[in-house]
DNA sequence: CGACGACCATTGCGACAGGATTACGGCATG
DNA sequence: CATGCCGTAATCCTGTCGCAATGGTCGTCG
């Protein structure tokens, strides 16, 4: 679960991002409208959250040129006030959802949980694979009627390859969806948090195994 | 446990505010019909108490507002005067019941109490979870055959971590559900109140436990 | 067919963030 | 005036993470 955030306001954006990784939600951060493009060409997000007021343009003209290259990517409008009249324009243009600043927290969240929820997100409502369930959109895992309950990467790691349950993950595509283009990483620490985790599956005998794809990625597999 | 009032007159609305959450009920408070809409969007609510007569318009039109958002939350209405008309207009739009002013604090807590027992209201009955019984409309717990009663603020994340025992509550949730909105926390005030309801429950030897999940929430389990 | 090299698995370690605990002071309540 | 609750903050403690070293596995190529 991955969205992209574009906003100017830095002590904002640092807290949503913060907010959200701690419920395991990857944030690609950007202050700049043409950054937001090129990120959104080159990855495919969850969900997308925009400040109209960014330093170069009105946010929202972000909108048709996505909708126009064919993306879906639910899309959330910050807006400085609660003017109806720019709600209404933000609708029109393909927002999904707006949100007057200042906001509460709780209050992004729970639109974007409506928001990911919705048929046309990518999301499916909840995936059964062996023994165990998980809920990607409230990034739970519950093994028979006991929750499991996974550190934040491991989490992360579960849920895509969850939703990709039986068909290869790639290694790049695991490391993308979990760090946001900021942490770059330098080591095996993805093979760890692999390695964790299937000792924690096997723990709570979820009737699941991740396999390895040599040089290619990994998989996950009922049995 | 946490209800909207939307009410204009001040004195009307302290005093309302000030005997909930002396019985552990957390109250969002306002006088416009505007924020009101703004609140129920944010969040979900066991209950909404409406007045009619507000600065704004009619506090009636707020119930269609919310029944076609797919809103069940019960709504008791407030009016002036006990006129039949007026009644019969609420509870055609879908109030759940409905209160002549001036009233007993006592009686709208009665029909509060009663709106929240319904099979619509969100609560279930009441949650067992090891020697522990929790009742959250009468927001009371038993452990054994003894009540214990418990600090209001501890009251709250008890019931709230009860009502999804087994499962994570994130710590936003947790704060949304026991702070109204204008309480801004500043502080480990949340941690405090899980570490002293910790040891109080491990006292009376509840038969439950607290955890933590890192960097997300905390999680009720029987043990 | 065997050996080498690339890739992966596992595990311990240190840093660090976040949580746990507790003492204190303000405040309300009785 | 005493008691108890609450928020704050200081301090301590614990889990998680990235990292790297080590050992294992697989494929490939001589």
């Amino acid at each position: 679960m991955k969205i992209l955030l574009v906003e100017d306001e830095t002590r904002l954006a640092e807290a949503v991002a913060a907010s959200l990784s701690k419920t395991g939600i990857a944030v690609d951060h950007t202050a700049l409208l043409g950054d937001a493009i090129e990120l959104a060409r080159q990855q495919t997000y969850d969900a997308i959250v925009l400040d109209r007021r960014l330093p170069d343009g009105d946010g929202i003209t972000f909108i048709p040129w996505l909708r126009s290259a064919g993306v879906v990517t639910p899309v959330i409008v910050l807006t400085a006030r609660n003017e109806p009249k720019e709600r209404v324009a933000g609708l029109d243009l393909g927002a999904d959802d707006y949100l007057g600043k200042p906001f509460l927290m709780e209050e992004l969240f729970a639109r974007l949980r409506a928001v990911l929820r919705r048929p046309s997100a990518l999301a499916e409502p909840s995936i059964v694979a062996g023994r165990m369930t998980v809920d990607p959109i409230r990034m739970d895992v519950m093994v028979g009627e006991l929750q499991l309950d996974l550190p934040r990467r491991e989490l992360m790691v579960l849920v895509t390859l969850a939703k990709r349950k039986g068909r290869t993950v790639l290694r790049s595509a695991l490391e993308a969806e979990i760090y946001n283009y900021e942490e770059t990483i330098q080591s095996n620490a993805l093979d760890a948090h692999v390695s964790r985790l299937r000792k924690r599956l096997a723990d709570a005998d979820a009737g699941v195994s991740i396999h390895n794809i040599r040089g290619v990625g990994y998989l996950l597999k009922e049995h």
